[in-house]
DNA sequence: ATGAAAGCGCTAACAA
DNA sequence: TTGTTAGCGCTTTCAT
């Protein structure tokens, strides 16, 4: 007889009991086995049509879903990637981003979940645990120990790699800096955001700017940081036009509008003082004034050339080298 | 003798072994009982402190971290809490609330993770039978039918109940409207976004400011829909002024800005035309131009509240009533 | 082509 | 106070 563990409080609140494995089997008239081989779409059984469709209709008509941790235990691996999002602020570009990536995930079946990795939130590692992910997305390349932590924690893939950081971020800061120098500005700067999260992909941005410089033969980019506000904005702003900066790369279009409020409380206009360029074509950078001059790219497909690595690592291939979508420019009135 | 179901291919990205409680037992020299009792805490069992501390120290060393999904699959509860962010644009204040929540419910034992739900990602229910949620909270009440297929996907909670949302974003819209009745206006705006995922929260909000006018005795506002887009919110500008609101309370910041964007595009100037206020305190509210007077509330305090009502729910406590902490008006330059 | 049965790592009732 | 043991729902090997 099977022991009911189940506490006498049954309250309208509880779970509607869950349709098993069995029960479908049970509904099919045939065993767990082959309800599991159907389900997975197991390549190399041969089961007859006939019994297939006995088995998903079935399954549709108790509207059956798997329990995922029960799948998990048994199978040793999940259908869960991570992905972790640094400190705010999430802006519509990566809103997009993220949407992008769960969709390419999704045709693989699997399932992305985000987790924003505030200042007290729980340490990634747990969180990864307590979802029992099997990969692990970041921004940036997380720290070694922390990704020992992550492969401790059941993650088998966890990205992206410094090399993936650098080819990503890298031609995007070379095209803003192309842009400028384009244009004829001779001094740049590049306005990092104030964010921490946010840092570790600024910098190689910076990196693509200061290359773009070298290889036009001016100065290397001065470099400040501003918080997304007007008055420290205007601190930044300052020191640029000390070094009498005459174009600015900001990390993204957040920063670029808090520079151009910057500019505005010193008295400053652009692009005839300071010309801005953003990178992310966020709705509001239209909106903003003058309309931000910015760096647009394709979320679709950066998503999903994500999520390809992520599969092929999921599968133990080794990824094609995954070649970057070519961001585009956009040019307003900031420039 | 244990079958190795390990196949040949033991790659650089496999993750690492994992540390079961087995092992912690062992290195304690106790049963995976007691590990079970000391790990979790459980209330009436007298355990020696020498034993727990054993015990305690042997996980430390070991690093382990229990198998969420084994123990999801015996304890018949997960301790993962799915939040469900409805279509971009995640404000900043969303971030701030989402991560004031996940702290909240951290400190109870419990994970959030969020799931953006884009148009085509895949359907809340399956992600959060996914992820085994024991909870589910979204940012409106879901349809019932959703609710249902949540329940079935193993959700014990389903957040907020129309009742919360209704307690939650009334006195919202209220107090946008009470701000510019006595600031004089006597024909007032609503601007909706387009957005389709947050028309739910938009319509409750617009309820409130209709209250403050019917308490004020004047006519319901005039409702609007905008994309963030200046030609678009151009068009609701002219749409208000035909009807000669002279103030327009904005779903939130962004949608404020849009607006803001949209009376410049027809050669109008806040607030001697028109008065705009939103919500949120977005940090570019302050950055906007003019300036956006706007509502601002803890978020802290709005994620903390959210956590209890989940833990109450999930201990299948009843809720104590929260009381929704009060928004505050920040009176800027719109209005 | 299908089924029986052995676990996956953990919790919890029960026994000692 | 601690250990034994029976599952949780699923996958997968092996036998039929």
């Amino acid at each position: 007889m099977k022991r009911d563990r189940r506490t006498g409080d049954e309250r309208s609140m509880t779970a509607a009991k869950r349709v098993t494995s069995a029960d479908v089997a049970r509904a099919a008239g045939v065993s767990r086995t082959t309800v599991s081989f159907v389900l997975n779409d197991r390549p190399g059984q041969s089961i007859p049509e006939e019994t297939r469709q006995r088995v998903l209709d079935a399954a549709r008509r108790l509207d059956y879903r798997p329990h995922a941790s029960a799948r998990a235990l048994a199978a040793g691996r999940s259908d869960i990637v991570l992905l972790s999002v640094p400190d705010l602020p999430i802006g519509a570009g990566i809103s997009r981003f993220i949407e992008e990536t769960a969709t390419a995930l999704a045709e693989h079946g699997l399932t992305l979940v985000t987790h924003l990795a505030g200042a007290h939130g729980r340490p990634l590692p747990d969180v990864c645990a307590a979802v029992n992910a099997s990969a692990v997305i970041g921004f940036s390349p997380f720290p070694p120990d922390v990704v020992q932590s992550l492969r401790r924690a059941g993650a088998s893939v966890v990205l992206p790699s410094d090399g993936d950081q650098a080819a990503a971020m890298r031609p995007i800061g070379r095209m803003q800096g192309e842009h400028l120098l384009g244009r004829g500005h001779r001094r740049i700067g590049y306005a990092l955001p104030a964010d921490s999260g946010l840092k570790a992909m600024a910098e190689e941005r910076l990196i693509g700017v200061t290359e773009a410089c070298r290889r036009a033969g001016v100065e290397p980019p001065v470099a400040v940081t501003t918080a997304l506000e007007a008055g420290d904005a205007a601190g930044a702003v300052r020191q640029l036009a000390d070094e009498s900066v005459t174009g600015v790369c900001a990390f993204n279009d957040e920063t670029a509008i808090a520079v151009l409020a910057g500019m505005r409380e010193c008295g400053l206009v652009a692009p005839a003082d300071i010309a801005v360029i953003g990178v992310d074509d966020i709705p509001t950078a239209q909106l903003a004034v003058p309309a931000l001059t910015t760096i647009h790219f394709d979320l679709r497909e950066v998503g999903r050339k994500r999520a390809e690595v992520v599969v092929a690592g999921l599968s133990g291939r080794e990824p094609a080298r995954p070649t970057w979508s070519i961001p585009q420019l956009v040019q307003r009135s900031s420039t």
